[in-house]
DNA sequence: AAGTAAACGAGACGGTACGTCGTGTCTTCCG
DNA sequence: CGGAAGACACGACGTACCGTCTCGTTTACTT
């Protein structure tokens, strides 16, 4: 006899005592399907247990509320930063940018990443936690990839990295949310480019 | 002959739309000072309305919805990008940045951010052109700035001015979204001068 | 120089100071219109106003609320009970009945009655006067009617005039009010007769 | 295991459908109440639900409106017409009308009707079902008691048992609804009376 | 004829109730 | 005995009218 009420979920795959393992992939799969067509807003509970055949009980005992669910629907779509070591490092910061790009131009998380953030804005709890993990995830994969280029001398020892990835991932956002546009190709470049000439540290004079 | 009952002052300034304005102003400082206390979720326009001693009516009668009565209380706390020519361009790029910073810094801004934006994310309407506006606003005076350091030569012809600020906006946003931190002066700085020393165009090399 | 504000209108016909007669005779108009195509209920104040091109105000500075609009509205159609003494008390008798049924076949008494009761239900005030005296006049014509009928000895002395002209506006206003019909003339003609035989007094023994 | 958190008994009787029945009883209890301490106009969903301790929408689940509720708090406390066989015609009749007479005389009855008249007005849905299936209800009761009569030979086998009934009916209601009377039981005799005297038919002669 | 005061059309205003919807918790009942 | 089904309390939504009010403007009396 498990623990009935998980609170804190440690991790998103475990799925507690849901008889269900396909129930749970139900729910999930149509928590995304739903979030495509429908958007984030119309999105309900509710209709995500008529949809996927299933109790509005049974997804709350798993997930704590609307953006708990739609964070760990959103999870499994998610591209993974490569952290390949290609040898070159402008070709590995690209492929960390772009799959950074690749990830806003996602049609569900262009979908559901406005109300997201505004459901887990004033959470302390595992909103929060979970937003940092995922976000977390790719950074840090994606300093491994800025590190490196450290190591090897294309970028300076005082980069700040953290500062250089927010840049990347804020530009993208920015654009995401307020325009709904998506950073061009050629502009990756040129964010991997201005990384590489002048890696946010102050000029040597 | 004599004031009939006129519970509101009568003298007033000139008599003209007197009593709407005088609503109006209450209205908008209350969903102001609601927004600080409560935050954007919890702000209702049933509670504006009881709290500015309105009838809700009144409220939808000037303003559509939820974010477009935010969006509006909010301009007037906005502070105005610089743009004075002082002559020296990273002061002045300073001074933009920095007060793009403040902006973010604030309690208000703070906490309507994250619902706003997801209340008028899919709003083809009125409500992207508010936003549009407000952050249209901000970003073309800034855009002044960077083109007169353009001008002077300190920032190369070429530099993708766009791609700049959106940067600079960019790391505020995500920081204050998903971290609540603002960016401090020092990290400000950091921005101008990766800025000013390789402004984002591809290498001559 | 007039009384300027009339609390308690004396006569439905004096109507005040309204500068334009013209327009009282809109409002009524209307009123009457919208009962027979909208109903009582979707009658709204505002609604007349507009179609009559008044403002609300002027509706309202002559009558103090909807039913006494409607009641003012309808008094016009109502028709008269005749009183002429035909020689003949059964022919008399039939003609007043007959005039009573007419008054509730009537289209547009027929929408206003049911609003018009619960909406003077508790009226103390005018309303109630009103209502009085729109019954009361037809009430009183018949009771003549009736009171001739006695003094011809065509009815007993001791008949209970009020009793019967209850029971006969009763019938009607039931079968009006539940069932939407009305008496046919055959049924009039029952009443009148049965009144006429054993008109509500005790049996001789 | 300790109770979670269940405000309301637990223990209760047999554990159906209680939750149901206890918010049923207690709504239709507070609507009664309301309507014989406010009034039919001053009652509102909100306001039953807010006295029964329920949400509107639970009101809202059962009752499709105002009318349909109040009628149905109204259908516990009519009293029933006695059908029982006295052996006596006119002890029979005196009974039914004195019943219907006491009906018309019940606070809730005369606070509910001219609201409950206006609200189903119109209403050819279950509106009129339920209404006349109350009325209904009575008048087939009244109707067994007069057609027993006209089998013992005490009213003429021509009697137009649906007039008389309804002329009862109708006397009561246009004082009730217009002068706030009831009938006394001298009336309510004589009414009787008139109609075994002279049974609504033509006469003979 | 000019001046004054009122009545007017228009409609905004503070309220109140509406009926609907979504949330997160709960209970019932079925397989 | 666990889950679907959905009822439940709560609370916000946006709409509709009410009856009062405040605007300018128009009209009709006064002088």
């Amino acid at each position: 006899m498990g623990t009935k009420r998980t609170l804190t979920r440690v991790d998103g795959a475990s799925g507690a005592t849901m008889r269900d393992l396909e129930a749970r992939r139900r729910i999930l799969s149509v928590t995304h399907q739903m979030l495509v067509t429908q958007g984030y807003a119309k999105l309900t509970i509710g209709g995500v247990a008529a949809n996927a055949g299933v109790g509005k009980a049974t997804i709350y005992r798993t997930w704590p509320n609307k953006p708990a669910l739609v964070l760990e629907a959103l999870r499994n779509t998610f591209p993974e930063v490569p952290t390949a070591d290609l040898g070159d490092s402008r070709a590995e910061m690209l492929a960390a940018a772009n799959t950074l790009a690749a990830l806003f131009n996602l049609r569900e998380v262009r979908a559901a990443l406005p109300g997201l953030i505004a459901d887990t804005a004033e959470g302390e709890g595992s909103e929060h936690d979970l937003r940092d993990r995922l976000i977390g995830e790719r950074k840090s994969r994606s300093t491994q990839c800025l590190e490196r280029a450290i190591e090897r001398g294309d970028l300076p020892a005082d980069t700040d990295v953290s500062l250089v990835l927010d840049s990347w991932a804020g530009v993208m956002l920015f654009r995401c949310l307020f325009f709904g546009e998506t950073l061009s190709a050629a502009d990756v470049e040129r964010l991997v480019d201005t990384t590489l000439v002048s890696p946010h540290r102050l000029p040597a004079a």
